[in-house]
DNA sequence: ATTGTATTCAAGTGATTAGTTGATTAATAG
DNA sequence: CTATTAATCAACTAATCACTTGAATACAAT
């Protein structure tokens, strides 16, 4: 008794260990990630991390009890969604050491997509300016409600899971650049994994739809005030 | 072969997963949390974590190896150091998620500091007020370099072991602001519970000297163009 | 009530992690 | 060369973690 000091300075650093943990597990960030495009219900996020429903359930209250994630139940389903913005600056904060100092992240980019920077983000403004040469094919992979709402002036509106049946839509030569909601959105970076599988070219617009119609860049769609 | 897209997406996270789990350890934390404050050995490191320095080592290799740390080696010892501003960043969104979600966290500060807000920081311009009604004591802890350099006005310089020797220097009615480096340092953080724990009402500066300087607000010591 | 569906709980297994201890490797000084 | 110091390595134990399996809730529809 005199170095509650200590003491409570390592209960803290515990706590904050608490949230470290809940990151530490590819299962775990790779739920985030997709709970950053939205709500979703266990059995949907099941599916796309390719996990058995009570392992997610469990992930899922891992994460519930370190606060990253909330849970609200309707009916039968539990739709659970990150518990703020602070939560998604967290994830990019650490993908951005990830991809910054683990030399292994560069590694497997590079293996697993031939061109060695496809996967490097293309800056908006690049993009506006190839759009209006006619050099890239934009691909919007969002749901039909949201490019409906608003899009990228001339992109091509195909959602994930119809992308290798309407592959023929896409020219074959030019590249093609995506992108969806933000710069979390799986989807996107999903897209343009698949689309280098088929031998085309491809690469992620830099941030999503959002910031592309804050940064005040021309959009299509329904009219915004612009 | 042909779910590549999404072996890869796999392997990246748990690469990212990495990261994560160097961060899911109160010990690491506190580690890095001391190199925020700059360069230190490992011997350092071991003394004011509390461990031994065998662990310590392992522990730190284990940050390297993630790249969170960096070392050096200079004569006999090694000297490590955080890696970069965004490993700074990062473990700012974790303490901010952690004391934002984690009502233990909350419920922590409330348990070993009587007053309830005291941990709480006091905004800079705040501190400014009472410094001119002389209604605070400022307390610096940086080392003495430092504080020659550039302090905060009418701030004492008493370094952090010096503390409990030097505590008639600091009035006894009068609450105590202690400042560091930035809202990183440990040390104000550890001033503050130990004047407590003495009976003194103390509180930290919000931030510290590096961002009350770049804030325009008036300093002592050195002239620095102003 | 009965059935079906979405989620959670409980128990168990193999793998990983934190920490200890004692030996080992480097750099420096006498 | 020998001794000393700083750091790392290697081997081990207890604790924790990820995941599986099968049972148990909780809600909705019939």
């Amino acid at each position: 008794m005199a170095m509650s000091s200590t003491n409570f300075k390592h209960d803290l650093f515990t706590q904050f260990a608490r949230v470290g943990k809940a990151l530490g597990n590819g299962n775990r960030l790779e739920l985030m990630e997709f709970l950053a495009q939205g709500e979703r219900s266990v059995e949907e996020l099941s599916k796309v991390a390719g996990l058995t429903v009570a392992n997610t359930s469990q992930h899922l209250q891992q994460l519930r009890l370190t606060g990253l994630v909330t849970s609200r139940k309707e009916g039968l389903k539990v739709y659970y969604n990150l518990s703020g913005n602070d939560v998604i600056t967290l994830l990019d904060a650490l993908r951005q050491v990830a991809e910054r100092h683990l030399s292994d992240v560069e590694r497997l980019v590079n293996t697993y997509l031939t061109v060695k920077d496809s996967l490097e983000p293309i800056p908006r403004v690049e993009l506006l300016a190839r759009v209006r040469n006619g050099l890239v094919t934009v691909l919007d992979v969002r749901p039909p409600e949201e490019y409906a709402a608003g899009h990228v002036p001339g992109a091509i509106n195909i959602p994930l899971q119809e992308l290798e049946q309407r592959l023929g839509e896409l020219g074959e030569e030019q590249e093609i650049v995506a992108y969806c909601r933000g710069p979390h959105c799986v989807l996107a970076f999903d897209a343009v994994a698949r689309l280098r599988e088929k031998g085309l070219r491809a690469r992620r617009l830099e941030d999503g739809y959002p910031e592309w119609k804050t940064a005040g860049l021309p959009v299509e769609g329904k009219p915004t005030g612009s």
